[in-house]
DNA sequence: CGCCCTAAGTTTTACGTATAACGTCGGCTC
DNA sequence: GAGCCGACGTTATACGTAAAACTTAGGGCG
């Protein structure tokens, strides 16, 4: 009791409980079936409870070389879609003793250039979002176990990959607003390197060339509001026929979008569709609410997470992509 | 070379340079500067570069009993404001060697309770946001170094404390509101029994109090879009002379309270003037946009990482609170 | 010449855990 | 009664690192 300001170690309970240190271990790991006596285990146990004994993690992980916790690399910018990954990595992660450490891929992290540096913690492996492109080198090199998030399943050289079905998502925004009768589109893309942004100019591309008589440019902007803004004015300014549909990448490109729209003095969506992708908070704040493609963002982390302790455990993970949603709410409407 | 799949070790380093172990220690932690030579220092950095040599963090966790590692506890549901704070505190903690990892609450974790369980790393110092109410007794519990944030500074028996100055930022908002000639107050307060919610009460009625005329109801909504909206319609159809302006404790209520303004065919700020607090980037997507107070989230994550790295080290953490600034924008208006 | 000092290392140890390998003792079988 | 086996432990060791304690060889100095 009074020992002072250190930590009990499984020493110290092992001489409360009069037995030894290996003893201690065995019954605290489980692993005492058939080598302690009922008696002596509860001994321990309460030793235990009464020292407030925590295995120290560092000697575990030292012993065992491994450490139960992976890395979740994310891009810094969008925070709400993978903070939902981040949960629900964290659930599956909990339910199979894991733990989750988070790795905001560049900028603002200043001169750690490196995740490893960064996750102080050794890793038993890493999921990573294929937005976060800087710290991927690094991670390649460290030839640790690796599950690709929203990346090309072709490009990913031996990594396992989890994607959600953004296609589908793109092909069932199309599909609305064809069948509202929309003809001429604006594409506001997002300008960021990734295969899932990849995906949604190929599919909107690709399902509007099928129907005779549609055109679609594009427009690039980074993710963010001010960004959406400026593209989306220039785009729509240009003299000609206007579009009178516009596929965001994104919600917050969409909420961009609005503004821009308010600003030429077009309604929405009685001048101008919008659709968005991904429905954060945001798209049911702004007016009218936003028609967007629901990513189930926890599901994603979970499957993430399933995916590596899969790979961990040497089995293959269950493949097919997660299945996305059209939210048809009050910014589409057939053109005027 | 041909060693096989286990990484190298600092034996290896040794072995390849051909000196001790403990050479390759020293020259790698920086200690050499009169035990090795400069050439077998060079040696021994190739060697270890040759190797892809890292050093076994748990190994060094174990050894130095620290981990360069802490914990940054956050309230599950505000995702943005956080983001910001842990971009701070990481990027301190980088320039210091240190490493962060995220314990979002309670909700969605599952099973695992505990933080300490959850955070698989060894830790050597905790930052925990007050919202987080959840997770502190299981923190106290640990007597590890803790730093407060956004907590009540009496409260916090022992922990330093690091805080905004919300209860100037509510100054600044009354100020505002009062100037342009509003008399009729609703507070749109967040359900969530937190410190920092408290003192947006207590101070928006102190200042209130002073001025002879003015009223001041209270409403209250869980923090989201979607409560805000039912709490918001409520107040505002209660019989009797309507509030002019609105004061939110928090963005996205007001966010929620735009949604039940429409609804409730009341213009802002013509009928309503609405104010928010954190400056999210919901704040300037919703039109008009919103006056509101701008919280330094990264400055508010480093004062709290510089906070915690004076207590890990002796030194009595840098007091005062940390400004906040009122951004007029397009939802504050004089009455009608 | 004898002494100490410094440079340049090496040998050894400890951190706390998990587990393989090793004892001991009573009881049962033949 | 010899042999064996299962129950109940203990002893010993290794994981990879950091650092304290020790070694060795010159060199300078009185």
């Amino acid at each position: 009791m009074a020992r002072g300001s250190t930590r009990p170690t499984s020493r110290d309970v092992a001489q409360a409980a009069g037995v030894s240190q290996a003893a201690v271990s065995l019954v605290l790991g489980d692993k005492w079936r058939g080598r302690v006596s009922e008696a002596t285990a509860q001994r321990v146990r309460e030793a235990a409870r009464d020292l407030g004994y925590r295995p120290n993690l560092a000697a575990r992980n030292l012993r065992l070389g491994r450490t139960r916790t992976v890395l979740l690399v994310v891009p810094a910018l969008t925070t709400e879609f993978f903070a939902g990954v981040y949960t629900g990595a964290a659930r599956v992660a909990a339910e199979h003793g894991f733990g989750v450490v988070l790795y905001p891929s560049p900028e603002g992290i200043g001169p750690a250039r490196d995740p490893f540096a960064s996750a102080q913690a050794a890793l038993d492996g890493v999921i990573a979002s294929s937005m976060a492109a800087d710290a991927l080198t690094a991670i390649r090199g460290e030839a640790l176990p690796l599950v690709m998030l929203d990346s090309d399943p072709a490009g990913s050289l031996g990594a396992a990959t989890v994607n959600l079905d953004i296609a589908d998502g793109v092909r069932q925004v199309a599909e609305h607003l064809l069948s509202l009768g929309h003809r001429r589109f604006l594409h506001l893309a997002a300008d960021v390197p990734s295969w899932t942004f990849e995906v949604r100019a190929r599919e909107l591309a690709s399902r509007l060339s099928e129907v005779p008589g549609t055109s679609v440019r594009t427009a690039r902007a980074p993710i963010s509001i001010e960004g959406a803004v400026a593209a989306t004015e220039a785009a729509l300014s240009v003299p000609g026929p206007r579009p009178t549909a516009l596929v965001c990448d994104d919600d917050k490109l969409a909420a961009g979008a609005y503004k821009a729209a308010r600003r030429l003095g077009l309604r929405i969506p009685d001048d101008l569709s919008v659709t968005g992708l991904d429905d954060l908070a945001l798209a049911t704040a702004i007016d009218p609410e936003l028609t967007t493609v629901r990513l189930d963002a926890e599901l994603f982390g979970e499957r993430g997470m399933r995916a590596l302790l899969a790979v961990l455990e040497g089995r293959s993970p269950e493949g097919g992509d997660i299945p996305v949603q059209l939210l048809v709410r009050g910014s589409t409407a057939p053109p005027r």
